[in-house]
DNA sequence: TTGTAAGCGTTATCAG
DNA sequence: CTGATAACGCTTACAA
């Protein structure tokens, strides 16, 4: 359409200088802000720009700025719901900024990952953040890179490098703290797959908390299974027919915590009244729609990607920074861990409570 | 640490011509396989980049192409369940070619949309793909945009543009198809948010479906509610209450359906002896894990993504194509819909069926 | 077949 | 304060 030779046809800084009659190194500067450049000539040049709506290349820019305003997010695997929230804020955090993100998916291939690697970094994008698929510390990929990366979801194993995760264990402490504070002691403990550290961390985070108040789980520690309702539901019949004693169930997903509400009400147990239940994770279509709607712990994994952008950015600026940081977690109390025990909510007596044993 | 006035220190195309002892300009021939060089040569020069691991300079490469290897990804809202598979499916399209994906998400803010959409143009992207929150139609963003775009999941209001969407209507079709297989005549269907397209496409097709055997919905087409567990809970509840016969539950989704088998169990009618039930959307973490397994209509959204993915580069490679593809979907059958009504459980004979009602 | 040189759009240096 | 001009790394006529 255009009589040029070559080009992409777009308009160019070299047009809004002509047009606001300066030279292209004026304009530039003009554009800018650096450099001396008189107020109107600065004005004349800007509003050549915005009449041409002219959009610097980048491309152009990359070329002698040794940064190019993108960095690569590399996924061990995308289709996992844990990971969007990660994305999403990270891709705030950034946007907010005006570094642009390149995703790349691993497919759970360490291969695939390496390949993936290597596009990005042919892409020269100034950092890289690596979503993990479980909190499971992960290889890390940081040898021989000359760009910064952060870890998210999953560490890194290497202790040089920097990576955000949630704070399991903390999660683990706080949602017995939340059950404690509803008057239960007797707190047993369904689990999910041992293989996951959130598992695992999870249940030393809760024994850890019910250690300082002289009392441990009931049923054991070593409930582990399949994530899911299944095995909710199996575990939570176990449980019951043992006959353990127990005035709350505290589930290591929020899965798990559907399956054991569904079980406990086959089993005729009261929730909150009998027996409080609380998950985790603070899946909202899992947690809201429940019967009663499900007390859980939030893992802000959305602000957790927002960290962790952000302390890439301020790497991709200068700074170094290593370890893993841990992101806050908070309990989201809904109605399955509503009642204090034994009040006569419903209609009974019975205070039985041990409320002096309380701390604080 | 090394003695250049600027650039980034990586090795460039220079270099490795020096290496080759060859000029630039061979060197960049031999590279990309265009032009004639002598076999030799280009082996050399080929050694050469390998040994320094030479990686060509993207920006530079998009200085004078045109084309930059790039498309924008823009999403109305990453937070959505429904997107993660079609973004797996583009990633997963665009990544076995070269091209790799920028990622922006506007919030489902239209002014953020707007915002996303010039700095993914300013980024120079070849083309876009717009990935929608629901698979209503929405505002087209193709006028004045010079690259090619192609909606996925939400399709364009504008039947000039192109779109990818799942096909409801024929997702209804086949629900009823697969429950007619089963010899259930008397289906009633409880549905999501009216203001879903994809709640009234299902509807549709699935009352077309039945208007061929000259049947209709039991307990009307019109029973819209939030999309949800309660509200299949409560929806089944005043179907079963209002004492309309029944013998498969068709549900506007998968939670809807959740909601529904556990009224059912609770109004003690069998699934699927007395009521075969099923959903849409085939949530594998909610239908396989429902008691029983819950069959459900699979939308394919990962197959949509990838679809939209290749269409993309095939219009930026110059052909164009308009309108709205709708993708193919499937039943999946479980066991919520698993036996012939009437038979006597273990293996009965009971041919009440009309199977010969067949049309093909 | 290979090399020279002219861009691509910007920024940075250094004179005016 | 402004303007030539030389990079940045690569592709591509055009010569040799």
């Amino acid at each position: 359409m255009d009589g040029r030779k070559r080009g992409t046809g777009a308009t160019t800084l070299t047009d809004v200088a002509q047009l606001a009659g300066v030279s292209l190194a004026t304009a530039s500067k003009a554009m800018n802000g650096v450099s001396q450049v008189r107020a109107e000539t600065r004005q004349r040049v800007l509003d050549a720009a915005a009449t041409l709506s002219f959009t610097p290349n980048p491309f152009a820019k990359a070329l002698n700025s040794a940064t190019t305003g993108t960095i690569g997010m590399l996924t061990q695997d995308l289709d996992n719901r844990f990971v969007l929230p990660v994305l999403l804020g990270a891709e705030d955090a950034f946007g907010a900024g005006s570094t642009s993100v390149l995703l790349a998916d691993a497919r759970s291939d360490s291969i695939r990952e390496r390949h993936q690697l290597g596009m990005l970094l042919a892409k020269r994008v100034d950092g890289l953040l690596v979503v993990g698929r479980t909190t499971n510390p992960r290889a890390s990929l940081t040898a021989g890179l000359k760009v910064p990366v952060v870890y998210v979801y999953a560490p890194s194993d290497d202790p040089a490098d920097l990576s955000f995760t949630p704070d399991n264990f903390d999660a683990g402490r706080q949602a017995v703290d939340h059950l404690l504070s509803r008057g239960r002691r007797r707190i047993a403990f369904i689990n999910g797959d041992p293989s996951y550290s959130a598992a695992q961390d999870r249940v030393a985070g809760a024994t850890s908390r019910l250690a300082e108040e002289g009392l441990s789980l009931v049923g054991g520690a070593d409930l582990f299974g399949p994530w899911g309702e299944r095995w909710g539901r199996r575990c939570t019949e176990s449980l019951v027919e043992s006959g353990v004693q127990f005035d709350a169930l505290l589930c290591g997903s929020d899965q798990l915590a559907r399956g054991a509400l569904d079980q406990l009400r086959e089993s005729r147990r009261s929730v909150p009244d009998d027996v409080a239940v609380m998950g985790f994770d603070n899946w909202d279509l899992l947690a809201e729609e429940a019967r009663p709607p499900l007390t859980s712990v939030e893992m802000n994994l959305e602000q957790l990607g927002r960290s962790a952008a952000l302390e890439l950015v301020a790497a991709i600026g200068g700074t170094t920074a290593r370890g893993v940081r841990r992101g806050a977690v908070r309990v989201v109390p809904r109605e399955s861990t509503g009642s204090w025990l034994h009040t006569d909510g419903g209609g009974t007596s019975a205070d039985t409570g041990t409320r002096e044993t309380g701390t604080s």
